[in-house]
DNA sequence: TAGATTGTTAATCGATTAACAATC
DNA sequence: TAGATTGTTAATCGATTAACAATC
């Protein structure tokens, strides 16, 4: 805190690629790290790798790099995984059920506290630690829990009612997996995941490689790669 | 085809929630729409939303908008969404479930043939319309049905392993949804989905919330908010 | 010490936004 | 017709990359 550095939206992004790494430095016992290394393991540039750290206030030393346990915390922290955020999901499906068992969220301080859905069968039974309630006792779990965030994973037809009751019950911010735009006041922060767009962008460059097999520079690119991002269609 | 327009990654993801507009207008039986409409349905500037409209060749007609049947067409070609794209997914568990069962696949042409796991209580079920394999069979089976797209959804410490079979097996195209950066020959595109990246910033957006509770410029934002998307630590 | 790496300032590149003529 | 919208060219904005002095 209190560095007060400004962040773009990519650098957000990347910065939780640059946590993996480090983690996995710091398992191999290292202390230090340099901004070169990560770089090299994501296929990224390393003045891009020091300047998205930059914003985190992490200081190196030249010549040996960020120091690992410090990187960690710095990353951590500007993120605000550092501390517990305890969340609601609604939908307790498959993409429901996945997100429970996803175990890099409590490694984020993400908790998901309980569940919620319509499904009979599923009301009353416990799915990865995770109880699951009815939808009508929704509002006041939220209420008791004190819980802010909710993830939405029902189908796209309920999500803005389901949104709406959400937002009333106190929350104020929706983590949305369905693909709903979601109508929500000014105070309430909405977070899409959109697939499509992923796979669109799959698409798009699976073309571009069976079209044309001329110019390939050599790029083992993972949608990160930086230069000629572009696409001909 | 042969318009052979460019376009940039962030327009192709914007595609996908064009093309969701759209097809909401046809269903309303409208037979043009404005860019305009779309921005506002989204939160956009109508000149972002021709600017990307552009690039899959679609022409409209000033004061009146795009012909609807048309544009679906032209966004769905761009994508390459118009044509099948036969796929395997490789981990059966809660997300490979999800995913086998996402309604949106097959409308973009993607079309999960085949799942793979070493469950063997999972092996010579189906689920979701989807037959799962032990992953034994996985070389044969990708081979025999000539699939070119592999769904990664098992876990990290597999991920690796499993893509090289897949490579083996002739896959030039993975998406992958686990936490590792692959690494693969140059001629194999590999798409990562990565939840952590989106949680980053919902995380990163909720304390600028909670911090500043001053300059509230009514940004009812869905994360694609132009303007001022930066953010203070 | 020599040299790799940091961190900062400047340059470049690319995406978004603005302006506006053309037009249905 | 009048005027909203397209499509193109130019201007702006912001993110990435380059350059380089400082330094461990």
């Amino acid at each position: 805190m209190s560095t007060s550095k400004l962040a773009s939206l990519p650098t957000i992004k990347r910065l939780p690629s640059y946590l993996h790494i480090v983690e996995a430095a710091e398992r191999e016992g290292k202390k230090f790290i340099s901004g070169t290394i990560i770089a090299d393991e994501l296929g990224l540039e390393p003045i891009q790798v020091r300047k998205d750290l930059a914003v985190t206030g992490i200081v190196g030393k030249p010549r040996i790099g960020f120091p690992v346990d410090e990187l960690i915390q710095a990353i951590n922290s500007f993120l605000q995984w550092d501390i517990e955020t305890p969340a609601v999901i609604v939908g307790a499906g498959h993409l429901g059920t996945a997100l429970m068992g996803y175990v890099e969220f409590p490694k984020h301080g993400l908790n998901i506290r309980a569940a919620f859905d319509v499904d009979e069968r599923k009301i009353g039974t416990t799915v990865n630690q995770t109880a699951v309630y009815s939808i009508d006792r929704m509002p006041k779990i939220i209420r008791d829990l004190g819980v802010k965030l909710a993830i939405l994973t029902v189908p796209n037809a309920y999500a803005q009612d389901v949104a709406d009751d959400l937002i009333d019950a106190g929350i104020t911010a929706i983590w949305n997996f369905t693909n709903m735009k979601l109508k929500v006041p000014d105070h309430v922060i909405v977070q899409k995941e959109d697939l499509s767009s992923g796979y669109a962008v799959l698409s798009v460059r699976a073309r571009e490689i069976s079209t044309d097999r001329s110019r390939n520079d050599a790029t083992t690119s993972q949608e990160s790669s930086p230069k000629s991002r572009r696409v001909r269609a």
